[in-house]
DNA sequence: CTTTCGTATCGTGTCGACAGTCCGCGCTTT
DNA sequence: AAAGCGCGGACTGTCGACACGATACGAAAG
C-alpha cells in the first residue's frame, strides 16, 4: 500500500467529533453516488440512518455546502449538487489555472525526495496499466494521487486548500456519476512523465505550460465525449 | 448608481434566516476589524451580542470557517484567521492563476456592453485618482471592483465562487489590517486600462498575461513594502 | 520557590422540543 | 371537468438544557 500514504482523505483515523465523522461519511456516499444527484437531503431521515441528533447533522450538511457538494435553499431543504456538463468543463478550466500555478511551484519548492516518488508513483501507474488495460479503478484514483501529489510539493497552503478541499470531491464525484475514468491513460501516463522531468529540472514556466496543456486536453476529451453521448 | 449594482455584496435586502443576517454581520465585523485577528470567537458571547441563540450562531462560524475566515479546533472553539505575510502572498499567487484564466475566459465571454461599463468604471477610477492623490477608500475597494467584473465577465461559475465566495473576502481582510491599498494606483490604473483593451480586441492569450502580469507586480510590490517595514 | 497534581469552572458538543413555513391533498366553485 | 382555495402534514429554523472535555487556578510536595 505504497499509493495510501497520500490518499486524497488526510484526517486522523478517529474523527474526534460527530459532525465531522458524519460528514466524511455523507461525502463518500455521494461521492460514489449512494446519495444520487438532485436527491433531497431530508434531515431527519439523515439523522436516523446515521443514529445522530440534528444538530451535528444540519452542521456536518452546512460543511457540505461549503464543500460545494450540497446546495441549500432557505425553508426548503438541501439537495446534492446537480451535474450539469458545463459546470464539469468549468471544473477543468479552474483546474487548468490552478493546478498549472501549482505546477510552477512545486517545480521551485519540491525536495528530490518528493520528486523521485513521484518518479516511482508513475512506474507503479504504467505497470498497473500494463496489466489491466487502464481501466482499473488504481488508474481512476491514481491520476488525481498524482495531482495531488502536486499540489501538495507547490507548498503553498491556500492552492492545497482550494484545489484538496473542493474541486477534487467534485472532480471525483464526475468522475464516478460518468464513471470516465481518464480514458485516455497511455497518453495521460507520458504528458505527466514529461511534466516531472520539467520539475526535475526546476523549469518552472515550463511545468506550468505542460501541467495546463495536460488539463486542457483531458478537458477537450471530455467535451468530445460527452457531445458524442449526447448525440447518441 | 452604475458602480454600486456590482457590489462584493450580493445578498437579498432581508435575508430570510437568522444565521444568514448574522453570517453577514460578523464577515463585516472581521473584514473591518472590529474582531481582531487572532481573537477567540465565543459562541455564548457572540450569542449575547447579537442577541441569538447558539444554534444558528454555531451555523455562522461553520459557514466562516468554510469562508477561510475563522480557523476552528474541536473542542477548543473559533479564532479569527491571523495574518501571516506568507498567506498573503500565497493567496496572490492564487489570484495570478485565476483571475489570469478568468481575464482569457472574460475577453471570449464579455459583452460589449460589459466592456464599455469597465472602460467607465477605470475613468471614474482617474476621475478619483486625480482628485484624492490615489489614497481614497474609493480606489481601495474600486481596484476589488474592477477585478470583481472580470471575474464576473468570465462567465464562469466555479471562477465566480472560488474567487468571490473566499479569496476576496481575505484580500479585503488583508487590505483593511495592513492598510495597504494598492499603494501604486497610477501604474495599476495604466495597467488596468492595458487589460481592458486586450480585452476588447477579444485577445484572451494576452489578456491573461496581462492580468497575471499586474498582479504579480502586486505582489511583489507588496512583498518588498513588507520586507521594507520589517527591517524598519 | 518551583513543579506537579487535583479540582473547579468555563466552553463546546450533543440532544430533544417548539414554532414558523412550505408542499401536497381534498374540497368547493364556476 | 378544471381551476382556485383551504387544510393537514412534514420539514426546516430556532431555542433551551445537559454532558463531556479542556483550560486555569490553587494546593501540596519536592
Amino acid at each position: 500500500m505504497k499509493t495510501s500514504d497520500s490518499a486524497l482523505q488526510n484526517e486522523q483515523p478517529a474523527s474526534r467529533t460527530l459532525a465531522d465523522r458524519v460528514c466524511q461519511e455523507i461525502v463518500t456516499a455521494i461521492i460514489k453516488g449512494k446519495i444520487p444527484p438532485g436527491h433531497k437531503i431530508s434531515e431527519p431521515e439523515l439523522a436516523k440512518t446515521y443514529g445522530i441528533s440534528r444538530g451535528p447533522l444540519r452542521e456536518a450538511i452546512r460543511r457540505l455546502e461549503g464543500l460545494r457538494l450540497v446546495v441549500r435553499i432557505p425553508h426548503i431543504g438541501a439537495r446534492v449538487v446537480s451535474l450539469s456538463t458545463t459546470e464539469l468543463l468549468e471544473i477543468y478550466r479552474v483546474r487548468e489555472a490552478m493546478e498549472g500555478m501549482a505546477c510552477r511551484l512545486a517545480a521551485e519548492n519540491m525536495t528530490d525526495d518528493e520528486i523521485a516518488g513521484l518518479r516511482k508513483l508513475l512506474d507503479e501507474h504504467e505497470h498497473h496499466l500494463q496489466e489491466s488495460e487502464g481501466r482499473s479503478y488504481f488508474q481512476k484514483e491514481g491520476d488525481l494521487d498524482f495531482h495531488y501529489r502536486i499540489v501538495q510539493g507547490s507548498k503553498n497552503t491556500k492552492l492545497k486548500e482550494l484545489l484538496g478541499g473542493e474541486l477534487y470531491h467534485l472532480v471525483r464525484m464526475y468522475r464516478y456519476q460518468f464513471s470516465l475514468s481518464s480514458s485516455r491513460p497511455v497518453r495521460a501516463l507520458i504528458e505527466h512523465r514529461n511534466i516531472v522531468d520539467a520539475i526535475e529540472q526546476r523549469d518552472g514556466e515550463l511545468a506550468e505550460m505542460l501541467m495546463r496543456r495536460h488539463i486542457s486536453a483531458s478537458r477537450k476529451n471530455i467535451e468530445s465525449k460527452l457531445k458524442q453521448n449526447n448525440e447518441a
